[in-house]
DNA sequence: ATGTTTGTTCCGAT
DNA sequence: CATCGGAACAAACA
């Protein structure tokens, strides 16, 4: 589910959220495994402090009084609620009871397909998250001529490439798909192929459809699978020009929807090339 | 029953 | 050894 926009959104409203909360009880369903294993987990994490909520790519980081790091991915259909009171949620794994000066609260972690991660870590260096990823479209923004490095570097299509969060971090496929069309260029294209132009343009694009869907409180697709800490959708669905989309909008031309590794994109042929 | 699905990682082929 | 593409992870829905 998430990419960056959704991702973005879940970090923002958790930092106004909890920060400074106590994280009173730890429940995991047995069923689920977190890192390093669930007991150490609970053992790390009850009772300590919030003191901080981050985002890393597409990883939320929540810190914890000098002891260390929660980490969240919510791959595809993981989800983060904040609930007041007990109420159930499907496809709930792990459970944190929130207590704080004037507030108690549940703060839960659902994943239907169970591809997300939960894991605390005693610092970042042990986590991993420092490695494998290119520039933050949203906090990093690269200049052309590290992107175009970056991309020209890879032989693959330029959607695929795009989607290497080590080539450039915050894209997934919807938001890729609209970046490509809004630049004009076939998603098939091989990325060492495009000129210094066309980079400018998709550069420019990516960012603004991230930025889009981070102003619209990203994107919930038909399944209703995102939302929000508060259980509410996006709404930058709303606003796609070619994801999942029959015609295009800009010349009314028939929108091909095809296979590019695994994962289905959206073009039209007349407007991307 | 089969084919889809917002992400990432691992493995085999090149 | 590095890189790429496909399979796998698992569950629900049409």
């Amino acid at each position: 589910m998430p990419e960056l926009p959704e991702v973005h959104t879940i970090t923002n409203d958790l930092k106004k959220s909890i920060i400074g909360a106590q994280i009173l009880d730890v429940k995991i369903d047995p069923q689920y495994k977190v890192i390093p294993d669930n007991n150490s987990f609970v053992k790390l994490v009850k009772g300590k402090k919030i003191t901080g909520v981050s985002r890393i790519a597409k990883n939320i980081l929540i810190e914890l009084e000098n002891t260390g790091i929660l980490h969240f991915h919510l791959a595809m259909t993981g989800r983060i609620l904040l609930r007041d009171k007990k109420t159930p949620d499907n496809w709930t794994r792990v459970v944190f009871l929130l207590k704080a000066d004037n507030y108690s609260r549940i703060l839960k972690f659902s994943d239907m397909r169970m591809f997300g991660k939960v894991g605390f870590y005693a610092d970042l260096a042990g986590s991993n998250l420092l490695k494998k990823y290119g520039p933050d479209l949203i906090f990093a923004t690269p200049d052309l001529d590290s992107f175009s490095k970056a991309i020209k570097n890879k032989k693959s299509s330029i959607k695929n490439v795009l989607l290497d969060q080590s080539v450039v971090a915050g894209l997934g496929n919807i938001y890729a798909t609209e970046a490509l069309f809004l630049a004009g260029i076939d998603p098939s294209r091989l990325s060492n192929t495009l000129s210094k132009d066309e980079l400018q343009k998709l550069l420019t694009a990516a960012i603004t459809v991230l930025n889009e869907g981070i102003a619209h409180r990203g994107s919930t697709l038909p399944d209703k699978m995102y939302v929000d800490i508060f259980g509410n959708p996006g709404s930058y669905q709303e606003h796609f020009k070619i994801y999942l989309k029959d015609k295009c909008p800009r010349c009314g031309s028939g929108v091909l929807n095809t296979k590019i590794n695994g994962r289905s994109t959206y073009h039209c042929p007349s407007c991307q090339k």
